[in-house]
DNA sequence: GTCTATACATCGATAGAC
DNA sequence: GTCTATCGATGTATAGAC
């Protein structure tokens, strides 16, 4: 177990594709331990024989999947993050970005499962979990740390610590409104969020 | 599916306990698919049959955990909530306040296991996530909204908004940091988190 | 009510033909 | 390299003795 390799050389690579494909589909959809081999052959339109011939076994696949969700869901998080104009009003720059964020991660249902998947296992596969937070969580906080950090009109006190403010209040509120369902029991709309957030972090003048 | 009775009138009360407790310890291990019910009968000291005599099928044992779970954690996420001083310094209290609720969570393992499996089977399980932000989240948000509402000091343009910030600051540390093992990949400690999340709130003067 | 024994489906993984 | 066929283990759920 824990071997897994990019891709393959030999074999088609079409059907690893295609293996690829489908058992991210299913694993997204079920977790690990309610994915079944048969189920991954099927979505992906080959035999089961040939799943194991690509990947080995049934913990490499899942290996392999989940890292390549988490090297490649970065620009749902932080967007294309497009060189914006630095010099605008920090006030602005900070609510666009973060509504920006809630709305990529909103609209990416894909996301939202990997993001499930990834708590979900974190007990059993520990290491999956530090793949996300080494791909997506750490450069998302890095990038926003450096923001924060060359903008001392922010005058904030401690920066690295509120990006973590603002990525948990984020985070939490998709999670809580969208993942679980809570849109209807406890609403609120995500201006209320993103502008109370960013009036907190402008407004800090001790 | 879905008919799950609080407990059982008849029947032994003493194995319907042992039953729960065990499926308890499995499937806040496990998850739901990859938990079985032979696990569950051998960790509650009892046989197979006798499980589904109490409980009907998988499902419905299940429904009945994560309920209990959900009615009896939220004295870990807002603590005794002792009715302290009022008068207090909000910024104090705040702090406090602030502390209290990571430790309880961060020392409680059974309650992350708990929010793993809540989220990880929200996909599959919306009811469970519901019961969830119905019995824990929302009695949260709307205790804590109250104490913001009722103190005019803070100047809090908006109490309710202002409270999500606060939760999902507190809750997505505790998740990034301990659930999905980042402590020591994206370090840093629960005082600046808890100190710059007070300033923020308490220093919102425009 | 609780047990043992078992029915029947599906699981992960592999052997062997092509 | 890819398939069909199959192995042994394990899954949910139940029948029937006590």
């Amino acid at each position: 177990m824990n071997k897994y390799q990019t891709h393959e050389g030999s074999k088609s690579e079409a059907k690893t594709e295609a293996i690829l494909k489908g058992a991210m589909k299913e694993f997204l959809a079920g977790g690990y331990a309610a994915t079944s081999m048969d189920k991954v052959a099927k979505a992906a339109g080959v035999s089961k024989a040939t799943v194991y011939s690509h990947f080995g076994d049934k913990e490499s696949l899942f290996n392999v999947v989940i890292h390549d969700l988490a090297r490649d869901k970065f620009q749902t998080v932080m967007g294309l993050d497009r060189p914006q104009s630095l010099n605008e009003d920090p006030k602005k720059v900070l609510s666009g970005m973060a509504t920006r964020m809630l709305d990529n991660v909103k609209r990416d249902r894909q996301f939202q499962d990997f993001i499930r998947i990834i708590i979900g296992e974190s007990g059993r596969f520990p290491e999956l979990a530090k793949a996300y937070v080494n791909n997506l969580a750490k450069p998302a906080i890095e990038t926003l740390t450096k923001y924060f950090e060359s903008h001392p009109e922010l005058e904030l006190e401690d920066p690295a610590a509120t990006v973590r403010v603002m990525m948990g209040t984020l985070v939490y509120f998709v999670m809580l409104q969208e993942m679980m369902h809570g849109k209807d029991i406890v609403p609120l709309s995500s201006d209320r969020l993103v502008n109370t957030l960013t009036e907190l972090i402008t407004n800090n003048k001790s």
